[in-house]
RNA sequence: GGGGGGAUACCGAAGCGGUCAAACGGGGCAGACUGUAAAUCUGUUGGCUUAGCCUUCGGAGGUUCGAAUCCUCCUCCCCCCA
């Protein structure tokens, strides 16, 4: 039995943990969980935080249980800003559950005869049934409103400076959470809740729960990490385009690449011991060679492959870092003209791909409406011109102005324009 | 049930009859500098056929030459008292 409390904690990942955890668990397997809303049929890269905790519980040779809140995501966690959520159908639901279990699978075992194999669990399946008089005659008796309004969540949105005030499903949600603690204890011998810093309150009131319920005899645990953050205080996650997801069809293995090697070095440091297995030692190495030649960015270029590798393959991470070369290297208009079809379209996989007609192409269309109305680079016309006046625009990795008039010259292969709105974002526009 | 406060652009927040497409801050985007980093500086941030015009200040009406600003009704939110 690996301790795995001192393995999250040199990696930066222990926020708060209750005591007696880190003796518990170095002499007993235990399972922990994690739970993840199943609002989309993908994860995306804030849910790896989590999956990673459950992946070094595995390692460390205890069980990891990732739980599906299809109950408690239709309630919405008060905690977080999330206001209404919608209510998810059950068909929906499974097919999330289907599509994020396929995903873990690539983090987790959930497959071989070992002990420890992971499992997966969706926690409608133990709420649907249950009625609300049931629950709160069985549950919510061993809990005082007292306790839970004391929670920060909650005195968060009762406190005068509350604008929204709380509905009453808000006020159950830590309760249910709570259940789901209790019933994994008692069912699957389950002592561990995992999550980020914003779930303490959530997390305790389980630990309460089940103490309450069962008696103080009953030890379950708590562990949450802190809150991904980005150096420059922005969130972690996001990028214009919205969430970076797993899923290669909302986010693709170039972007997703592409994420990870744009992070700052502050923040490389701080994400390559959270998202990589690489061994302490591994880590001090890189980092200091990364110290010594920050313009190589090892740390970024390495996590990068880490992450696109596993969550996709090595032939998509190879993909991707071909096709940064050509675009971020020392890529000239000759260059471009000098790929054939098959290495454009591979090159520029992932790249949006707006198509314009031919014909209106060959009548002299105009740059404006190229770059706004037909294409959709741009908003509006007002806003193509701005960034072409702020020389923001590149054709085929040339600057162009307002004047420029665009003709078969410009076309790759004789049917693709290239545009670049400032540096890094492109646009292979095909003609169609 | 009674009383008070509020709803302004992506967010926060000014404006309280014309000079308001709406101050300021944050965020976003872009440019310079760099290492596809950070910090910094600069520009920009409703739309258009851009010295002009059109649509926007919770919703619907009204007063006025003219309304984000005044009046009426409605919707939603917050606070205090019961």
């Amino acid at each position: 039995m690996k301790n795995f409390v001192e393995e999250l904690r040199w990696r930066g990942m222990i926020h708060d943990v209750m005591p007696g955890t880190e003796e518990y668990m170095n002499k007993n397997m235990t399972s922990g969980y994690v739970g993840i809303d199943p609002t989309a049929d993908s994860l995306h890269i804030g849910h790896l935080v989590g999956v990673m905790m459950l992946k070094h519980l595995q390692l460390a040779g205890h069980r990891p249980i990732a739980l599906v809140g299809g109950a408690t995501g239709m309630i919405g966690d008060p905690s977080g800003k999330s206001q209404e959520r919608s209510l998810l159908d059950e068909a929906t639901l499974r097919k999330n559950e289907n599509e994020l279990k396929k995903q873990l699978a690539k983090f987790l075992d959930f497959e071989s005869d070992v002990e420890n194999r992971a499992l997966l669990v969706n926690n409608y399946d133990w709420m649907k049934n249950f009625t609300f008089l049931e629950f709160i005659r069985d549950i919510g008796k061993h809990i005082t409103v007292n306790y839970m309004m004391a929670k920060e969540s909650v005195k968060k949105r009762i406190g005068a400076d509350s604008k929204t005030g709380m509905s009453f499903t808000e006020f159950s949600y830590q309760l249910v959470q709570g259940y789901d603690f209790l019933y994994l204890y008692e069912h699957e011998n389950c002592k561990l809740q995992m999550g980020g810093a914003d779930q303490w309150g959530n997390i305790t009131t389980g630990t309460e729960l089940i103490r309450r319920k069962l008696g103080h005899e009953n030890e379950a645990f708590a562990l949450t990490c802190p809150l991904i953050t980005k150096a420059d205080g922005g969130k972690f996650g996001k990028t214009e385009s919205g969430n970076v997801w797993l899923d290669p069809e909302r986010t693709s293995p170039y972007e997703f690449y592409q994420f990870w090697l744009n992070v700052s070095d502050e923040d490389a440091k701080k994400y390559i011991k959270i998202f990589t297995l690489l061994s302490q030692k591994e880590i001090e190495q890189l980092i200091k060679e990364h110290g010594e030649a920050p313009h190589l960015r090892i740390l970024q270029k390495t996590l990068a492959q880490d992450i696109t590798t596993r969550v996709h393959s090595k032939a998509d991470y190879e993909a991707a870092v071909e096709a940064s070369q050509i675009l971020f290297g020392k890529g000239t208009t000759e260059t471009l003209k000098k790929l054939d079809e098959r290495m454009l379209l591979n090159v520029f996989k992932g790249v949006p791909q707006p198509e314009v007609q031919r014909s209106e192409f060959d009548m002299g269309i105009g740059l404006l409406d190229f770059l706004a109305a037909k294409t959709g680079i741009f908003k509006s016309n007002g806003e193509a011109r701005r960034m072409l006046k702020d020389r923001a625009v590149m054709i085929n990795k040339n600057r162009v102005d307002e004047n420029y008039q665009l003709s078969s010259t410009d076309l790759l292969n004789n049917r693709y324009v290239i545009v670049q709105k400032g540096k890094k974002n492109y646009f292979l526009i095909k003609i169609v």
